[in-house]
DNA sequence: TCACCTAACGCAAAGAGTTAGCTTTAGCGG
DNA sequence: CCGCTAAAGCTAACTCTTTGCGTTAGGTGA
């Protein structure tokens, strides 16, 4: 009953047609009115559907966010190589409060945690950051440099920026970012 | 425009009587028929106003199911003294992951951040996990032991916790919060 | 204490969004 | 090429949401 969304059973049926069309009336119209003035019928009207398509398909208009902002989260570009694990992971963690904290990330942000009855939406999102890390520091790795692990990386760099970016949005700036990376790469986190 | 909701100007006046009233008809509705029934017209009923009054008050459903989120994620009791600071520490991170973790307690942090435009709500929520902390680092203080400070409790042991409770409900428990907080009571962290 | 004044609530009607049954079509499988 | 099924279109009933206006509670100043 939920709707798999992401998971069309052919990628060029009408389904997938409905879905990309429905996704970019999305966009649109949040980049045209904000998602204040956005509608199940507007999208409707806009993506060239009937209302009831999309009332079936995704349940409800918080559902629909929630999908498509997931695919905005995506990291479309693989993290920078820099020459040395903390330019690289500095680098990282900057871009990565910048996107985030901004009003459109954070509203992206919760509106993937929002319309996510099983969590699956959230897990992406969290998933997405913890390849790019563990790229970053795979590529470290190589290089002989010792890391910490992925893990870690979360629990003191990406879990911070992520907690402070949705109950805290004061107050941050890329300096806290650089000092996260640098205290998870300081030989002490054995 | 936004409602002030939990400061009313006189407690014993008419407006502090609907908010107790809606606050209440809340509560019940959602233990029995779940959030997902939950509508305006039935609070409204339940509440003994009109749902004029409601929509006008909170705006919508998800502002109203914020407000009372809210005030449920209130703790209702100071940290327990258990003669030092790691213990302290240690056993309110586990009460604060078992409370928040579990599916009711992941729908409040979810209702309170979600229908929160200026971010109040969920600012509240973090005031509340920093002023548990201080209290617990302050008597630690007292009984003359070295602390962490408080950000970097939230840092590397609430901001962790809260990560995973949203975007990794999975493979969290007690031994975890453990682990977090004897990292940061560690000496490494100077 | 009393009369005024404002903010909040009740009421009701209009408007918009949502749901559901049934029909039609696209696209896959035989 | 012909059925078969899942998804989309259509439409009507239904519920929720919004809004204007009258009323009331309760705070305020004389």
């Amino acid at each position: 009953m939920k709707a798999m969304s992401r998971q069309m059973v052919r990628p060029g049926g009408r389904s997938a047609r409905v879905q990309a069309s429905v996704h970019a009336a999305v966009r649109e119209l949040v980049a045209e009115n904000g998602r204040e003035a956005l509608t199940v019928p507007q999208v409707a009207q806009r993506a060239g559907v009937t209302p009831s398509t999309i009332y079936r398909r995704w349940g409800d208009l918080q559902e629909l966010l929630s999908d498509v902002a997931v695919e905005r989260l995506r990291p479309e570009t693989a993290p920078g190589d820099h020459g040395s694990l903390l330019s690289d992971l500095t680098s990282w963690a900057e871009q990565f409060l910048d996107e985030m904290s901004s009003p459109t990330g954070r509203a992206y942000i919760r509106d993937a945690l929002l319309g996510d009855p099983d969590g699956g939406n959230a897990g992406q999102c969290s998933a997405y950051a913890a390849e790019q890390i563990d790229a970053v520091l795979a590529r470290a790795a190589g290089r002989g440099e010792r890391t910490p692990g992925t893990e870690a990386v979360i629990d003191h760099v990406v879990a911070p920026l992520m907690y402070r970016i949705l109950f805290r949005p004061d107050g941050l700036d890329s300096a806290y970012a650089r000092r996260l990376v640098t205290a998870v790469l300081a030989p002490a986190a054995h």
